[in-house]
DNA sequence: GTTTACTCTATTAAATCTATAGGGTAATAG
DNA sequence: CTATTACCCTATAGATTTAATAGAGTAAAC
């Protein structure tokens, strides 16, 4: 299942890519708008600035605003800051590896064989799709 | 992430299909071979025959048995019963529809786009396996 | 009729997610 | 300069889900 973190985080994006200009947006506003608690939004943006994806601007005026162009902001960087690793199990993860404890032997082993190739499909669709991509 | 109740489902259902013959193979002899606290396991095999993928005999050399051969035994079904619905959200998924409350429109909706995509090459990847092809 | 092994319910412990509260601080406008 | 705006940060609490355990019950086999 999808995080309400990351879904508010996707939304939050969405809505500062499809503003005309790159003026700084207010943290209320978009609260308002895409119907999300304020103070939770508040520290998912703050996220997204520490990660890159966002800058802000503080005192009156100010907001956050996206520092890159929509088409360059890939869907696998974002979902690993936003949502975590890709992979639905530690073993197949390419950013965020761990063995099993319980399994003696990947190779041999029927979920790392379904996984891989589940992790591989959901990695393509995000590699293939930019913020620019997912706007409508 | 894949919850533990699914990761043991598959392997008590690869270790089954991998057995030479049908005959029943005892919750104990699983879950010590497969490293899973026995009585945990003992509730996802309940799950798994009430849900037709299984069979159990009762008393003296009794156990659990694969139905079906593991070539009809199709991920999609499986990890609809171990791990609920394959869609990130509910507002893209096939069985388990819901409408988000926060969204006003689904089709205007960025994460939906996305997510329709996940599910999509999700599906295909399970309804390309079955418990005969993640067999090692 | 005793043993074996599945069946079922209830409960608990742990982890994670979601949201809220509240004060702090930097920057801007006037 | 100073008041206001709006971001910044920490802590915490409530809710939900997951994982595991305990223990009693029941059907079948030998």
């Amino acid at each position: 299942m999808l995080s309400k973190k990351t879904k508010y985080g996707l939304k939050a994006l969405t809505y500062l890519a499809s503003q005309k200009d790159r003026k700084p947006v207010q943290i209320a506003e978009i609260a308002k708008n895409e119907n999300i608690s304020q103070k939770f939004l508040e520290s998912i943006l703050l996220t997204l600035r520490k990660t890159g994806f966002l800058g802000s601007k503080k005192g009156k005026g100010g907001g956050y605003y996206l520092i890159k162009d929509p088409s360059e902001v890939l869907m696998t960087d974002v979902m690993r800051v936003l949502e975590g690793p890709i992979a639905m199990v530690p073993c197949v993860s390419l950013n965020f590896y761990e063995k099993c404890d319980d399994c003696p032997d990947e190779k041999a082993c029927a979920v790392n064989k379904l996984m891989l190739q589940v992790r591989d499909s959901t990695l393509s669709v995000y590699r293939n799709n930019t913020l620019a991509d997912i706007l409508v």
